[in-house]
DNA sequence: GAGTTTGAAACT
DNA sequence: CAGTTTCAAACTC
């Protein structure tokens, strides 16, 4: 009765049963549990896994902790439906999961959409569902086969070697391929061709043929599908949801299925052509359209299987209701995109006739996926996702919030200095240990700039409202209401005219994120549809900044509340990585990014008769002087540079280490390449001579500080504010001898950026800033257990 | 809503 | 690298 999931949780299904959640929830329940047992082999069988190790069914790695954190999406969870439900394995299994299947599948096939709603599993009407699920289990075999039936079609086969991807087809396959047929033949052809194209794809991809002892495996894994008991543990499978959640069921298919369904016609439209073609001449970039609506959650899942953070993902698309999507899917790396794309291998691209909520929700969840180490070059995140990442930092404190759904408040806790009082952008949060949340779980949790911070549900549903209102609205209204209402929306909106969305001037580029409906752009490049163009252009701003892309501001280690006594938690330890050249606002508007960013003015910047709120230049230098948050992050940084970078190494180490690797998901997948202080822009000599500089950095970098997060505003803050974390991930990985060896980039991140010689200018940190630094180095091992 | 101001980004 | 231009957000009316 439980979920369909349960299915794949296969034998622990029955231990599950005997708990005393179980009970209860039966007991909640009128409908009775269906038995686990054919379920379980079905399930098995869809997942296609055939080493259970490593083809864990895409939907339970997928949902491990994601789900966890994510519960609380299941928006319409009926109480006496059965919740999602701990395996044993501690994955929580949502009914919705089914659903989210099912209506991936319909993205597939857009006439299908018609079949969609007899979904049996969602749960719609018992009536539809007896026949449906006997479709399925009949056809659905026969479909595997027929997929099967050649190495080259065979999408499971093809991917075999790839076990991600692998899973990934294979799950996308059977569910896609049974409802195509049902659909239209047309449709299920289509499909397959896609599929198959993938396959093809991916095999390019990877270089080798396919592996054919595991394919065999899968395939007799597929195989088994055929087995009537198959069959009826498929029924069961689908008819589970239908159990316990009926209800839930349907208030699922009516957020997904009108959506999807919209998402599928659309597909349909342009697959006819796309498949072939774009397989073809287009490179994995296109797969996103296809695979990512069609696999969606799988893509994610296979990919992610060890990422917790994927999880996440999946979950959003599927339990998340519709109203996130506008938001989230905004939230896109596009390296990340691309690397994922780029794994899943060539594919059509239909992404440019899906619709932009659809394009975004897919490109989105690929770019929450992390890279696979090997695959691409792609897979490193160039400084993108910025304003992910601080998200991701941010939502690290949330996590746990999160999971109660404290729609406020949450966040203040968070702001150290903040500032009630400060209202601009500045949402101070307060450094959270615990980097282990998953990434794509942080990066769902938007601040609201109010300072209180939505779930990530609450602050998706309200933007996408919200942007669904824009659409209507003239762009200026779009602006004002993105102001007012949209505080609670992280999501940038440009206006751009005429840099095409693809120049740092325009904000959501800038962000790393694609150009959303809400925006009111004129001839936008910034979409999934187009790309390539936005990656070249990334690229292009790169190389000639590295850290274009990188967030504006940078924390501090110095908040760091063990560190100072003085434990200044304000966004003053903040700074601008550029700084400012603000002349005639004082830095006391929005004009300065200082200011905008929440941050105080450094020696960095080049104001004139500087004002900042957040703290004054001046004062930074003059240190007494500065007003009472300067004296916070300037005196901080000062005096704390010397005390605190040797503390903080130690106590960074040890908090970061565990978190580092974890904790941002990105830093996962970002390339040290595109770590900025590889770059041009600043001469490596600097980096460790340049003591002030590159001790600031290096000693943040390294040791970053998971805890430390500045406030920003709320745009500003989600999307470039770096977290230190990532920073110093990169470091690590190139500035400690030992460690970034293999990575590539080895001296790279010893440069370090003009940009973070916060503390360049003040004396006493330079000298510090040096100590720190050599002595960091030499400490670097220990902190780095990976090495 | 139109127009102005501002400063970053881009260009030379 | 500095100066100029372009651009879009921020702001004002």
């Amino acid at each position: 009765m439980d979920t369909p999931e349960k299915t794949q949780i296969g034998n622990h299904f029955s231990k599950f049963e005997d708990s005393p959640v179980f009970n209860y929830i039966n007991s909640l329940s009128p409908i009775k549990p269906v038995k686990s047992i054919h379920i379980t082999q079905s399930f098995n069988s869809i997942t296609f896994a055939s080493p259970p190790s490593v083809f864990t069914s895409p939907h339970v790695s997928s949902q491990k902790e994601s789900r966890f954190l994510r519960r609380h999406n299941c928006p319409d969870l009926p109480p006496d439906l059965p919740k999602p439900v701990s395996s044993d394995n501690g994955k929580k299994i949502c009914p919705r999961e089914v659903v989210g299947d099912a209506t991936r599948l319909y993205d597939n096939t857009a006439d299908l959409h018609e079949n969609f709603k007899p979904m049996v599993f969602i749960g719609g009407a018992p009536v539809e569902q007896s026949s449906e699920h006997s479709r399925f289990s009949i056809e659905l075999p026969s479909t595997l086969k027929y997929d099967c039936g050649s190495p080259d079609s065979d999408p499971t086969l093809c991917c075999g070697t790839v076990s991600n991807s692998a899973s990934q087809l294979a799950g996308s396959s059977a569910s896609l391929v049974p409802l195509v047929q049902e659909a239209s033949e047309k449709g299920s052809l289509e499909c397959e061709a896609g599929l198959e194209n993938m396959c093809q794809t991916e095999q390019r991809n990877e270089g080798t043929g396919c592996d054919w002892e595991s394919l065999i495996s899968d395939a007799a894994d597929l195989l088994i599908f055929n087995s009537p008991g198959d069959t009826d543990a498929f029924k069961g499978l689908m008819g589970r949801p239908m159990d316990p959640g009926t209800i839930f069921h349907t208030s699922l298919v009516s957020h997904y299925s009108q959506d999807r369904i919209s998402n599928a016609h659309k597909m349909q439209l342009v697959d006819p052509v796309g498949f072939s073609e774009q397989q073809q001449t287009k490179d994995p970039s296109s797969l996103i359209g296809e695979t990512d609506i069609n696999q969606g959650s799988h893509d994610n899942e296979t990919l992610d299987q060890s990422m917790t953070s994927n999880t996440d993902v999946i979950v959003d698309n599927q339990n998340v209701p519709s109203l996130h999507r506008g938001v989230r899917r905004r939230c896109l790396d596009f390296e990340t995109v691309a690397a994922h794309w780029k794994k899943v291998g060539d594919g059509s691209k239909t992404s440019s006739l899906l619709s932009e909520s659809d394009e975004m929700i897919n490109s989105k969840d690929k770019h929450l996926v992390p890279a696979r180490p090997g695959n691409d070059s792609r897979r490193i995140l160039p400084g993108i996702g910025l304003h992910l990442n601080a998200l991701a930092i941010t939502l690290k404190e949330n996590n746990s919030i999160r999971h109660e759904i404290l729609p406020s408040g949450s966040q203040q806790l968070r702001l150290p200095g903040s500032t009630a009082s400060f209202q601009p952008p500045t949402t101070v949060q307060q450094p959270v240990d615990e980097p282990l949340t998953s990434a794509s779980t942080e990066r769902d949790i938007v601040p609201s700039e109010n300072g209180a911070q939505l779930t990530e549900e609450a602050s998706a549903a309200t933007s996408y409202l919200v942007s669904e209102e824009f659409n209507h609205m003239s762009p200026r209204k779009k602006r004002r209401r993105t102001e007012h209402a949209g505080e609670s929306d992280a999501c940038k909106r440009c206006n751009c005219k005429k840099s095409k969305c693809l120049k740092l001037y325009c904000e959501c580029f800038a962000a790393g994120v694609y150009c959303i409906e809400p925006c009111s752009c004129q001839e936008c490049f910034n979409k999934p549809i187009h790309e390539d163009t936005v990656l070249a252009t990334r690229k292009q701003i790169e190389s000639r900044n590295p850290l274009a892309f990188a967030p504006k501001v940078i924390r501090s280690s110095e908040s760091i509340p063990e560190i100072g006594e003085d434990s200044n938690n304000t966004p003053a330890s903040a700074r601008h990585k550029r700084g400012c050249n603000c002349k005639k606002s004082n830095c006391l508007k929005k004009y300065c990014e200082c200011y905008q960013g929440g941050v105080g003015c450094s020696i960095n910047c080049r104001c004139e008769g500087c004002k900042n709120a957040f703290g004054q230049k001046d004062g930074f230098a003059l240190g007494a002087g500065a007003e009472p948050e300067e004296e916070d992050t300037e005196a901080s940084e000062k005096k704390g540079l010397d005390k605190t970078l040797q503390v903080a190494e130690i106590q960074n180490d040890e908090q970061q280490n565990p978190s580092a690797l974890p904790a941002t998901p990105l830093q996962l997948s970002r390339p040290l390449l595109q770590l900025p202080f590889s770059s041009k822009n600043k001469p490596p000599p600097s980096v460790i001579v340049s003591g002030s500089t590159s001790q600031f950095v290096a000693s943040t970098k390294r040791y970053g500080k998971p805890n430390i997060l500045r406030s920003q505003p709320m745009t500003e803050k989600h999307c470039q504010t770096i977290q230190e974390d990532e920073i110093p991930e990169i470091l690590r990985g190139s500035c400690s001898p030992s460690t970034g060896i293999k990575t590539a980039s080895p001296n790279k991140k010893r440069v370090t950026p003009p940009y973070y010689d916060m503390s360049s200018s003040s004396s006493p940190g330079l000298r510090s800033g040096r100590k720190l630094v050599l002595q960091s180095i030499p400490s670097f091992p220990s902190l780095t257990p990976q090495q």
